[in-house]
DNA sequence: ATCAGCACCTGTTGGC
DNA sequence: TGCCAACAGGTGCTGA
């Protein structure tokens, strides 16, 4: 499932490859990945890409208009770049994908293929998502505003994340889940944060000692920034902008790792339920 | 206001 | 081997 680092590698990779590119037609293949609260996104035609980036997990394509592509690509989206005459984009078999360059396609061009954006120069950039949970949205206005997203991860510092903490009683775990208060943590490097600084993950939030939060403001940058350095984690099927997996599943030290022996002292790693989602740790080095 | 629980989806996995 | 139910999971929505 793509998260920070996951959209931070993404979002250079578009930057890189769409930027100043007119957007000459929008494809348009399962309407639902629009969303709902998006400006009509036929307005789309006749911008310019002007600059990619990232706002917690959304890739956010800035416009010359002023207006913002927000998409984020949930569990199994992918954004990829096709140009005219070179098919850049590989399947989850690596495979590569058809070059749709060369002509209008009539139906979705891949079989997963939910939306596309095409440009004056027959380059495409395509949204495929299994699942169809992904959306994109055309937002005219505040963005920060539209996606109600908290203090960026990478953004957080030490009185910040105290104030968040203060008095909370949920589950430190589910509350770094919690998109509106820090963006960009999903669970995968939640479990890893957690268990870098050795807090259990059902610890209330605002029971964290001084201690606990250092280190969890600590392990939670430091593992984002491995990640990023290791261009995301493709555990499910995850690719970057060029169809290239990420390295950062083989540095994982819970996540998926139920049964198996913690790296750290070789107790076995348990996997709980907690706000619906898998949770891995240690019951030795966390508490 | 806050929070738990379900809906959204379909490819993959595990059990029989 | 083949079939099918259960499972995976981030977020939006609903109802408590």
């Amino acid at each position: 499932m793509p998260e920070l680092p996951e959209v931070e590698t993404i979002a250079r990779g578009l930057d890189a490859a769409i930027r100043g590119r007119t957007i000459a037609r929008v494809d348009v293949w399962w309407g639902r990945t629009v969303d709902s609260r998006s400006e009509p996104i036929e307005r789309l035609v006749g911008d310019t890409i002007a600059s990619v980036g990232r706002v917690g997990k959304f890739v956010i394509i800035g416009l010359t208009s002023g207006r913002t592509l927000a998409v984020h690509l949930r569990m199994t989206g992918r954004l990829t770049v096709a140009d005219r005459g070179t098919a850049a984009a590989v399947d989850r078999k690596g495979r590569p994908l058809p070059d749709l360059s060369k002509g209008r396609p009539l139906r979705e061009p891949s079989k997963h293929e939910r939306f596309a954006l095409v440009f004056r120069d027959g380059g495409r950039l395509a949204f495929s998502d299994a699942r169809k949970f992904g959306r994109v949205r055309l937002i005219d206005g505040d963005v920060a505003r539209a996606l109600d997203v908290g203090i960026d991860a990478l953004a957080l510092g030490a009185a910040s994340l105290r104030a968040l903490l203060a008095r909370r009683t949920t589950r430190i775990k589910t509350f770094l889940l919690d998109q509106r208060r820090i963006g960009g943590v999903g669970n995968i490097y939640a479990n890893e944060a957690l268990f870098r600084a050795r807090v259990h993950p059902k610890r209330r939030a605002g029971k964290l000692t001084a201690l606990q939060r250092t280190r969890l403001l600590r392990e939670l940058r430091a593992v984002l920034r491995s990640a990023i350095a290791s261009r995301g984690s493709s555990v499910d099927d995850y690719v970057d902008a060029e169809g290239m997996p990420g390295e950062f599943q083989k540095l994982l030290k819970v996540y998926g790792r139920a049964g198996l022996p913690c790296r750290r002292c070789r107790t076995p790693i348990k996997r709980i339920v907690l706000g619906q989602r898998g949770t891995f740790y240690c019951p030795a080095c966390q508490r």
